[in-house]
DNA sequence: TGTTAATTGTTATAATATAACATTGTGTAA
DNA sequence: TTACACAATGTTATATTATAACAATTAACA
């Protein structure tokens, strides 16, 4: 079979709503929010979000378990993430430094472990809350 | 009141079974683990957790939910963090690197953000996992 | 068309984490 | 040393996040 190209009815209903909303979300509250399209339960819900998670439409913010649109159109493989938390407001930004992920993607451990994939997550004040 | 130096009973019941085990473990098998030092509860574990991540005595591995002890003498604040994560034997290990510390430290983001804190989790296969 | 894999629907339950409240311990300053 | 403030404890209940198990349906394609 060929590689998925068309998202599934629940996936497309699911990355609608993440899209629409622009914001770190979790997953009951997606849930809350489109079971006026039919998707009833939360495993109808965490199917979809793995999906787009393994495709790289989402990302998953791991300190607040929570499910946010990817901006990076060149991250498609979801293996190379960054983001910015606001520890005042919570706002959350996808971090696209080309330099940040080169440097990253070439991080060599001293153990001699072969990296596919990373996730890192910073943590501060964004500009609106430090003026504060 | 001056800066805790001491832990607490429970606080320090946990952090000694984590140094033990010596990999991330999650908090119910702490808790099934230290029952018989008379820690009954998950908030009593949870508490403990709270405060051994705070002042940086252990780590939260994020993807994982999970909580190890902190190897590098050097990261007693718990601000900045590192790991690697085998995608196949599940082995963690905290990266200690100063060249990378030092580069995440100073990364500036461009929407100006000041930072205080970073989580970066790195994934892949161990040495012993990539020659199967 | 038959076969395989992906997706869906559904119920139940597992795993992770916190709320709320009463009580006890501990450091310190009056 | 008493009294204050705060940290830590103990306990019950519950909230939140996520998966197991199984049956049915749909989609791609040799």
């Amino acid at each position: 079979m060929l590689k998925q190209e068309t998202l599934s009815k629940n996936q497309q209903i699911v990355l609608d709503y993440i899209e629409k909303v622009n914001e770190p979300i979790k997953a009951y509250s997606i849930l809350h929010n489109v079971q006026k399209k039919g998707i009833k339960a939360p495993l109808q819900v965490y199917r979809a979000l793995d999906k787009l998670v393994e495709i790289g439409k989402i990302h998953k913010i791991e300190s607040k378990n929570a499910f946010v649109a990817c901006k990076n159109s060149n991250c498609q493989i979801s293996k190379a993430t960054a983001f910015s938390i606001c520890e005042s407001c919570e706002e959350v930004s996808e971090i696209s430094d080309s330099k940040l992920s080169k440097y990253l993607k070439n991080f060599q451990d001293k153990a001699g472990m072969k990296f596919n994939k990373y996730n890192l997550e910073f943590f501060g004040l964004c500009k609106k809350c430090s003026i504060k």
